[in-house]
DNA sequence: CATGTTATGTTATATTATAACACTTGTCAA
DNA sequence: TTGACAAGTGTTATAATATAACATAACATG
């Protein structure tokens, strides 16, 4: 599944789809999605717009879970070894995975517009990356890949009227 | 120019030959290389190993400049505008760029063992992420593409002796 | 139900980065 | 040459992001 942040589509299904891929794989996995990781994990899939660990905390407090730093580190610290999030570096913000089923890096671009994630299905973009390390005899453990600009929609909208998008 | 960090190489000539294209870019361009952004630029080519803002602060203390943050965010905010130097945001740290008169985004493989970092030259990498951008109506600002492994010579050693590389 | 393991609570602090305002130095034209 | 603006630096404070360390609670299982 790539899900698709810059265009419409109904959310609400990306967010019943993560949540329940999530648990299913933490099922199958023997590994516990306890409440407070449970919604984090919702938090971060309000929206395709990745949150910064403090707004994550903001929304936890809000809703009665303790609000101390370690406990939402912990809980994205767990969501990522699961693969259930990336984390986007270069903003220092945390995005759902749109594919945790199949472990793999996620390659993003990042609209300054509107601040939504497209999660790139990379094969091409793996691939040259992967002949440039074996060019090299590097052999890969991570990868941050993440592009910044201006998509579509966003090009669009300010082509008409000027403004900035923001969801 | 590339340049070789993975492999023994005259590093001086390294060092050289950045801080003269850095001259010479300054001069070209009318923004002034004061001693600061020298010193600062000269730290980071100290080695190809990436170093954090702090750093690079405490050496410029050690050197007899200022040394509240501001003064070495400042300098690094000028080298990167002028292209001299390049962030590498998933591991907070800063390192030279190789190639400053010809503007464009670094590409890095990150040596986990020797912490060494490669800037590559990725035409390809660059043509695909192009092409998947094209195809997605996204328009390209910057790019944050880092690549943590371990490289060919770290790999060798440790498989012989199992230490660890530090330089 | 005792025990070890995993998860969470809590306090403190480390690390990275910026805001805001004062002061100094360089530039350049009147 | 000087005065006036721009660019650079000094200084203090604080914001934003992340982790250490240790105590307590919940869970799993023999």
């Amino acid at each position: 599944m790539l899900s698709t942040p810059f265009q419409q589509h109904d959310h609400s299904h990306c967010i019943s789809s993560a949540m329940h891929q999530a648990q299913d794989l933490c099922q199958a996995r023997g590994v516990r999605l306890t409440p407070v990781r449970q919604r984090v994990l919702e938090l971060v899939w309000q929206s395709h717009q990745p949150l910064g660990a403090y707004d994550l905390l903001a929304r936890l407090g809000e809703d009665g879970f303790n609000s101390a730093p370690p406990t939402v580190y912990r809980a994205l610290d767990f969501l990522q070894e699961q693969g259930l999030i990336h984390k986007l570096s270069s903003v220092n913000a945390y995005t759902g995975c749109c594919n945790p089923g199949q472990p793999h890096e996620g390659h993003f671009f990042l609209c300054l517009s509107c601040n939504q994630a497209l999660e790139l299905d990379t094969s091409t973009l793996q691939s040259s990356l992967q002949s440039s390390a074996d060019a090299h005899g590097f052999t890969i453990a991570q990868q941050t890949i993440e592009v910044t600009g201006y998509c579509a929609r966003c090009q669009q909208h300010n082509s008409l009227n000027g403004t900035k998008q923001d969801a």
